[in-house]
DNA sequence: TCCCCCATTGATAGCGCTTCCAATGACCGT
DNA sequence: ACGGTCATTGGAAGCGCTATCAATGGGGGA
């Protein structure tokens, strides 16, 4: 660890005898600069280790090539493969994501979101539609485009891109019935909006056959895990012994409850079917097979990124489209294939 | 959106009747200036939703508050707790945390690490200690704390935290080796190079007991989800039908592992037992509850952190300790239960 | 009562870079 | 040979903020 100072634009023209602005172009636009000088500047650079600092390139001209990403989580494959999904399309545009992960909470986006603010980003990517009154004033007046993800409830700040998860919920409710079952549990951990609406769907769809759903939700407040699918169902179990199915608010319960079957010795899909959300790797790995409602996050995560890129590029012109329902898909497997015969209790 | 600008210091400073500076003062050391300026202040600052900028501030004042963090991978639950605990010991200390996922690239490696001295972070921590020469040297000469984290092998850049995957390796094969296992397996996705020290453990400690380990080691090129881990197995099965215990670099793959292993109708662990990498929660939720090497990840992000807020709090003094070996523990649980006898084949 | 000290506020000068415009000289056509 | 054009290069100003030091005035001690 030397303790000197990282070299400046101004070390490297001294160097290389030039002024500093032919070193800013020589770096920034090459072609600009006659080839004797680039020569002479590249290998001033070299010498030097000289890397810009992006805080004074970005203050002086107003661009920081930055967008700021918010993530509730990064606990599961979803948003990884969101984040992966907006990386590759502005990272090679010469943008720089800037990720925050606030854990589920609204506080901690608040102030993420005040804190991107201070970076200046270009552009913003929020998870959700649920930010507080004070968020949601802060990226209205933000001045810069912003994309809400992963839920298309309610009057969008500007772009967004998403799924219906009240509709997710009752589809997977949906699923189960037509295979016979009505007895159909609903597990559900710490529950951000979209879980509640899945939760939401859920009940709706219940109602709608006429079913009650008492004693058959299992609801903790923690954040989830694997183990937590299993004592959900145990509670469930108690109370509702010939339960015949499961719609679980992500698949790390839905593995959890597969788990929770084994142990007790009940069989899958025979005494109970199982229906998890986000059809993560580990559903066609699962023995049996989970099936799961299967979400696209990549598609969601891409096409924040291209909208942004789009609109940047095109001097604020909004894109023709503004809002998309990338809608969501059961995958059927498995853990809710038909069964011959109840074949459980009661049968 | 409006398009007009965002407010300014010397917005603020206007609105407030005062000069920048004492805007800046009230800002930031509220206590020096008076009362009644603060609160004229306070009241700009909510009227024109003025929120610093931080590339301004960062600029003048040569501090950046700014940390760091690359990290090869998101998609499991190491790096989750990792930059959680990381996250939690700096962001109360004022610093915002930088995150660059390089999904196990080198040359992205390379590329965020140039990227992230572009911002002039006040500290530096990255993942293990097999950065590439051109990274060892920028890192070298940043000129700011660098902590290398989950490894101990080799010459520290700086500080150091990890463990030593190389045993770790061995002591899942003498954990098997003690319970009678000779014919153990070794299941290894994309290779990173803590995985391969996992993995020259296992030989060594194989060869240490003077097992051959032909036809015992699969590994896959890709990187790793949970259905690779029973492809794994399929192909070690086809070489050596009589495995009777498998060591996987990860916990996916011992969870595609068992899934196999139940899909083919083998038991766990009387048929094969099984030893994960990372002790992920779903360990203790599998049936059976499946045995993996432990590792400290949130100790090794907490402690880079608080040595980081050491050393630039007290203005570059060392702290008495630069390097941990936090080391790992062998969580037996039911996948290595002792078996009463062999159950299967040449028995 | 006078002076010193402290608390409060402001003026000035950059941080390292880019934008904008001016300056230079080579080359061209006529 | 001369004005004009283009390709290169440099100078000046300033992005929004903070560090530093100066200025102001009130209060307390001698």
């Amino acid at each position: 660890m030397n303790k000197k100072q990282r070299a400046t634009l101004a070390d490297v023209a001294r160097r290389a005898g030039v002024s500093p602005v032919t070193v800013s172009r020589a770096i920034r636009h090459p072609d600009m600069v006659s080839e004797e000088l680039r020569e002479r500047i590249d290998e001033a650079v070299k010498k030097l280790n000289y890397i810009p600092n992006h805080l004074a390139s970005a203050l002086a001209s107003t661009r920081t090539h930055i967008v700021g990403v918010i993530v509730p989580s990064l606990t599961n494959g979803v948003f990884d493969d969101y984040l992966g999904a907006i990386q590759d399309v502005l990272n090679p545009a010469g943008f720089q994501v800037l990720v925050l992960n606030v854990r589920y909470s609204e506080i901690e986006e608040e102030k993420a979101i005040q804190t991107l603010m201070g970076y200046h980003p270009e552009a913003m990517i929020v998870a959700g539609v649920d930010q507080t009154p004070r968020s949601l004033d802060l990226l209205r007046h933000a001045g810069m485009p912003v994309v809400q993800t992963m839920d298309v409830s309610g009057a969008p700040i500007d772009l967004n891109i998403g799924l219906d998860h009240e509709a997710a919920g009752a589809a997977a409710v949906r699923h189960l019935y037509e295979l016979g079952h009505r007895k159909i549990a609903h597990l559900t951990a710490r529950a951000d909006p979209r879980a509640r609406r899945r939760h939401a769907g859920y009940q709706r769809q219940m109602a709608a056959y006429g079913l009650s759903t008492e004693g058959l939700v299992g609801a903790s407040p923690r954040p989830s895990d694997v183990a937590m699918g299993g004592e959900l169902l145990d509670e469930i179990l108690a109370q509702v012994p010939d339960v015949s199915a499961v719609f679980t608010c992500n698949d790390d319960l839905a593995l959890g409850t597969l788990f929770e079957c084994q142990r007790r010795g009940l069989r899958v899909p025979d005494d109970i079917a199982i229906v998890g959300f986000n059809d993560l790797d580990f559903c066609v790995a699962a023995v049996p097979t989970l099936t799961s409602v299967s979400i696209e996050r990549q598609q969601m995560g891409r096409w924040a990124a291209e909208s942004i890129l789009e609109i940047i590029r095109g001097s604020g012109k909004r894109p023709k489209q503004t809002r998309v329902d990338v809608g969501f898909s059961i995958k059927a497997r498995g853990s809710t294939a038909a069964t011959r015969k109840p074949a459980r209790k009661k049968g």
